[in-house]
DNA sequence: CCGTTAAATTGACTATGGTCAATAAAGTCC
DNA sequence: GGACTTTATTGACCATAGTCAATTTAACGG
């Protein structure tokens, strides 16, 4: 028979999560070490792993919560305007470092676990699915593609840019940084032409 | 003094290669280690990482020598038609499995390492630009961006497609690659809308 | 050919992610 | 509260990517 979770259970995994949260804080995704949150959060190693899957499915739990914070409130985009705005937010979050860019290509996806950031960019597609609808209605984008399907092609659009410039560490940073950044703005004017 | 590259240094690195081609082959990039690589080549572990800076550098060659030999040759696509049987290919290639899809994600970048995946994905942009063009000229598709603009947003779109169609292997991955075609063909067709 | 120097190679060593059989700590039923 | 079951935790242990000082090999100038 299956029982309740423990509350030590609980317990145990948010004193993991606080010490990650400490270490990224201090040294950032690259430079956490499973070793240094376990000493952090008084558990053993393998506690570690019985709560995640992996050091980068940690980082994923991290990641989402940092990210949960500042996209699970948005409301849907009212115009045009709106849109364009909250795809640069997401831009910036996206491509904050080469560590978020590797963990969203690999866990962002429709189909990931179903708690974490999978289910957080479902959320904020979907959210800018709502917004597109109405704008489709009023003539204000254009209706070639199905909202649902336009939105996700935006934050696709999103996460490449995102990696591009993140790729362009080496080399002329800004030089390619820019370019990423036109990429963005012109496709998506592309795709919203009325 | 700078001193020319010995014949030496390039027949190492090619039986280092072709020791990664066989092990693949056997077991698939997941479960290529680098002992058994050396082994296999006859060097010392230290010359491995001589030749590759690390384990996922190694993977990303031996990676842009296999679509080398499927995109290298490819002429611009002169209609819609090839146009769309080209992002099929691009598509079938990238989304081949996990680790593609994740060497493409972190390497693939405008500003890479020079040679490699990098230059082959620039490559591949750059004749679909090419086709774009005259395709442009002729209003088969639209105008609204820039033909090398157009491209490489569908190339990010083939790359977001991959990924999706990659994630979906937990759950039901039918729906999930499906799910991934479809958007990939609407979204192009948006894009293409004369 | 020979000494000199840059480049290539070696392999013992380290760092760290991840495993697993053993143990401890709840929960459950009487 | 005692017997028993399930769940959580432990830490010694393993696998393997990656390092580096020492060594060997090849190019160069005379």
């Amino acid at each position: 028979m299956t029982r309740k979770v423990q509350t030590r259970t609980l317990a145990t995994r948010d004193r993991l999560l606080a010490a990650g949260r400490e270490i990224v804080a201090a040294v950032g995704m690259a430079g956490l070490r499973t070793e240094e949150v376990v000493l952090r959060a008084g558990t053993a190693k393998g506690t570690f792993f019985a709560h995640f899957q992996d050091r980068d499915h940690f980082l994923a739990a991290l990641l989402a919560e940092r990210l949960g914070e500042e996209l699970e409130q948005l409301a849907a985009p009212v115009d045009r305007k709106a849109l364009l705005r909250r795809l640069d937010l997401l831009y910036r979050l996206f491509a904050a470092d080469t560590e978020t860019v590797a963990l969203l290509a690999r866990f962002s996806g429709p189909a990931g676990a179903g708690l974490g950031l999978d289910r957080l960019i479902c959320l904020v597609t979907e959210r800018l699915a709502d917004g597109v609808v109405g704008m489709q209605a009023r003539g204000e984008i254009g209706a070639r593609a199905r909202p649902e399907v336009l939105s996700e092609g935006l934050v696709a659009l999103v996460f490449h840019a995102a990696a591009s410039a993140q790729c362009g560490m080496h080399g002329d940073a800004r030089a390619v940084r820019e370019r990423a950044d036109r990429l963005l703005l012109e496709m998506t004017e592309a795709l919203l032409w009325p």
